[in-house]
DNA sequence: GCTCTTGATGTAACCGGTTACATGATCTTA
DNA sequence: TAAGATCATGTAACCGGTTACATCAAGAGC
């Protein structure tokens, strides 16, 4: 049978050993107050009962359970992924371990997963782009520390991260204006999602700054609403010379779009990502984009969270800003009278 | 304070409502035997005092945790995110919360990640296709279930789910024989990598039965092994008409290293994959490879464990086996000359 | 009215660890 | 040799839940 014989709890090991629990206890935590000769005994006893400590139990008798609860959002993608790696670089490096939770679209649920997470781990990290955090911690218990990551705005007087997503999107519209593009569109994420609207934002602000039109359709963050976008534009004989995309996933989607339309990227029509996802430097042509080191945005976080676990009281918000990475899907048109002009193309 | 106020417990909500610990306990587990009027009262007291019930208390005393132990290799790339997916799908359905822990390379560590989930967890899904299990198993806790994914050979009376790379890379060698290819070159993963051996084999028996010469390079399941292998080639004036790489990051590795090198892809050389990733059918041109159904592959893990848990004792060994997906990188070529030539090519 | 059943509620033991405090042995030191 | 200090070890309370069992009140049946 798998699970036919229980453990064996410490009780037994002082049995066998001829001890009291509290020298057992000793001797497996490396106190140093105990004779060589009962150290060895207990060791002994606790190798041939095959013991292994309830870690469960453990925690609760330390009110320590040295686990982090994560929180994220659908996983799904690579940028869940590095994120994940990040955390649990950070984590296994200070000897904790990870609980994963997953937050579904709906925030009842999501403060469910918050709810069971209490006396299980000593903090958390949440990240929720699309849900109120002031709606998410309503109920929920106090006195565990958690470290926002990319939240919705809120009046959490928690320690945070974020992207600076404004600057990011704004530092790609005033490149494709540098390279000569001046119908920008700009392919949003979905409403509500807080990282949507602040690169649209950013976007909104260069577009403004260059005496220029906003374009805007919305997407959904995935491949297809760039793929609609690319041969709606195609149908209808657009005079668009650049798209930025809120994610990569979206670009890539464009890119295909606009190849399979025929249009020629980036002489006809420059696209543009965010999130330097690994795909962006694979694909060919390869994806102009805003980098942001996913993984180590992870560590941080877990690093803060750790911080904060041990006392500190630092809730100040920490904006990571995204680097431009420039590649050929937005290289400066060979053809030199294109720049400017607005082009009809089928 | 984030951390001023400890929470509540539950004698704290029964003397607000000045009843027992026992008839709180009861209200908030939904037990029947309760007046209504007292229902009412631990309710209220509970919501007033924020109540959360202690997870690690409760499953102490239950015997039970409702959360799975997950022990994966290096995190890394989307077959890990994709398997994970999968786990948290099927945990999330069933109301279990996944306990994430990264089994490195060193099998030391390893054992002791394994040991800090006894008590945590109520069964563990373990894959470590570079860890002899028998070693890893030798000193830990006895019943707690385990599903096995992807292991190493070993003598483990378990549970397992396992790929069956071995059809699978006969597959894909029948596939170049019957296209044409003769000359083909297998770029296999990590010595000692069960995944990569298997891989290796079924090449092998793929490559006799055509009565064909074996033709092996080593890699590192990375990108970066790729390019040198397309590099060597390319320098070395190769015949090698088709290049079968163990993972498809390696195989994206060898697109790329012949397409800076002029090599084309596929009149020249055909290229296939293991795993299709996203990205396989996102590059261009679009990679051949064996489809497994990574997701599927978890959420089967955390049923069979479930059912484990659950008192069921099926040790058998699950394989599933990879579907053979043709894409552009193996297109017959369009030249019939080359059609069992061995034209050199610089 | 009295006993018996039924059902709500409370008391206290238990899950498996940790540790404050008590105990008692050994060693100092006068 | 007696008093005091030091140190290894054991006893039992505690962490925060759950639940077997005891208790007691109300209603049923005679």
């Amino acid at each position: 049978m798998t699970n036919g014989m229980a453990n064996a709890t410490i009780r037994d090991v002082a049995r066998a050993a001829d001890v009291s629990v509290a020298s057992v206890s000793r001797v497996l935590n490396g106190h140093d107050n105990v004779r060589p000769e009962l150290r060895e005994r207990v060791h002994a006893a606790a190798t041939r009962l095959g013991y292994v400590p309830h870690a469960g139990a453990r925690s609760l008798s330390l009110a320590r359970s040295n686990a982090i609860g994560v929180v994220l959002p659908e996983l799904h993608g690579e940028f869940f992924s590095e994120l994940l790696r990040g955390m649990d670089r950070e984590a296994s490096a200070r000897g904790l371990q990870l609980l994963l939770s997953n937050m579904h679209a709906d925030p009842a649920r999501g403060v469910e997963a918050l709810r069971t997470m209490r006396g299980r781990v000593d903090g958390m990290v949440v990240m929720a782009p699309h849900i109120d955090p002031d709606q998410l911690f309503a109920h929920l218990p106090t006195g565990v520390p958690v470290v926002l990551v990319n939240c919705a705005p809120h009046h959490q007087p928690r320690p945070e991260l974020r992207l600076d997503n404004i600057a990011g999107a704004r530092a790609m519209v005033d490149h494709l204006v540098a390279t000569g593009r001046r119908r920008i569109l700009h392919l949003a994420g979905p409403v509500g999602n807080i990282d949507a609207e602040e690169r649209m934002d950013g976007y909104r602000a260069g577009i403004a700054a260059a005496g220029l039109e906003p374009l805007i359709e919305r997407g959904t963050f995935l491949e297809e609403s760039g793929v609609s976008v690319a041969e709606k534009m195609a149908r209808e004989g657009s005079d668009v010379d650049a798209v930025f995309a809120a994610n990569d996933m979206m670009a890539i989607g464009v890119l295909m779009g606009l190849r399979r339309a025929g249009v020629a990227v980036p002489d006809r029509v420059a696209v543009a990502g965010f999130d330097d996802i690994p795909l962006a430097r694979l694909i060919s042509p390869t994806l102009t984009t805003l980098r942001i080191d996913i993984a180590e945005l992870g560590e941080r976080a877990i690093a803060r969270l750790t911080d904060q676990i041990g006392g500190a009281d630092d809730r100040s918000i920490e904006l990571r800003a995204p680097t431009l990475i420039v590649r050929e899907t937005t290289s400066p048109r060979e053809d030199p009278e294109h720049r400017g002009t607005r082009g009809i193309y089928a």
